[in-house]
DNA sequence: GCCTGATCGTTGGATATCCTACGATCGATC
DNA sequence: GATCGATCGTAGGATATCCAACGATCAGGC
């Protein structure tokens, strides 16, 4: 870009592209034509907070609360997510994988190793840290260390 | 997240919380209420192609052709760009700026180039670079070097 | 107990994205 | 010149995103 010549102008950009193409990759790779943007992050953090509310989940998942309303709701059509009220507040849900979203966990994680070992292959094991500190400080106080 | 534990499960969500935070930073920074998303660099590619077509402009942006048209329609409007049809291919437009779009650039430019030290400043200098030719590479075939 | 402010999750609306298909147009072939 | 395949850009549809506002519910203070 003559006009503006800057990191910003190719960072930001490329920070898209990348993240559309690892996606993409992804989405490739496990060969899961139902697997819609989110869907594996709602599934982890699900997994690894059992009972967790949706909008705490929504904070995890740096999504709107509203953005995951038809997203659980899709996960829960297909089985793969329950939602319980809680007791003592009738105004939350407690979520939690079913055994069948468990199994599509396992599986998804599976995948998500390899195309880490892809994205190593790609990136180089040396600057695989300095990428994951850099994009950690570009999303500005995420995971800060 | 313990039940993937690896990279991709962090890379591609850091990927997409880093092009966020990026876009929202460099939208504060202008000021640009009418900052959208894309706008600065279809303003880049058609002050750096003038004359260049839509589908060329959809390529080079990374965006669906169908993308553009409501984009285009916008920016037409705020008078910033012009679409003049092709001399010898009525199918086709030219695309090119005006003196206000040109303007726009320049002023968007500038804070493009404040947003890339800023960037430099959480990325530190030297990694910069490999951060970048790790972003192309995982965008994959862009920028190949 | 009643009142008030806060919270949870949903809904509606606006915008952005891509895919498919379409009409208008072009280029090549006969 | 007519035909056919390809291209350009648009439209429709589906999905994803966030913001603001809402109804239901909760907690705290009086």
């Amino acid at each position: 870009m003559s006009a503006s010549g800057g990191l910003e102008g190719q960072v930001g950009f490329l920070l898209r592209l990348a993240q559309e193409a690892s996606f993409a990759a992804f989405a490739r790779r496990t060969g899961e034509a139902a697997l819609r943007p989110g869907r594996y992050a709602i599934l982890s953090l699900v997994g690894a907070h059992p009972g967790i509310s949706q909008t705490a989940l929504g904070q995890a998942a740096g999504r709107d609360k509203s953005t995951l309303t038809p997203a659980l709701a899709d996960l829960e059509k297909r089985g793969l997510l329950r939602r319980d009220r809680v007791a003592g507040d009738r105004r939350s849900y407690a979520l939690r994988l079913t055994p069948a979203g468990r199994a599509m966990l396992t599986r998804l994680a599976a995948h998500a190793a390899a195309h880490d070992r892809d994205l190593d292959a790609l990136v180089g094991e040396e600057a695989r840290d300095a990428v994951l500190a850099a994009l950690r400080r570009i999303a500005g106080g995420w995971g800060e260390s």
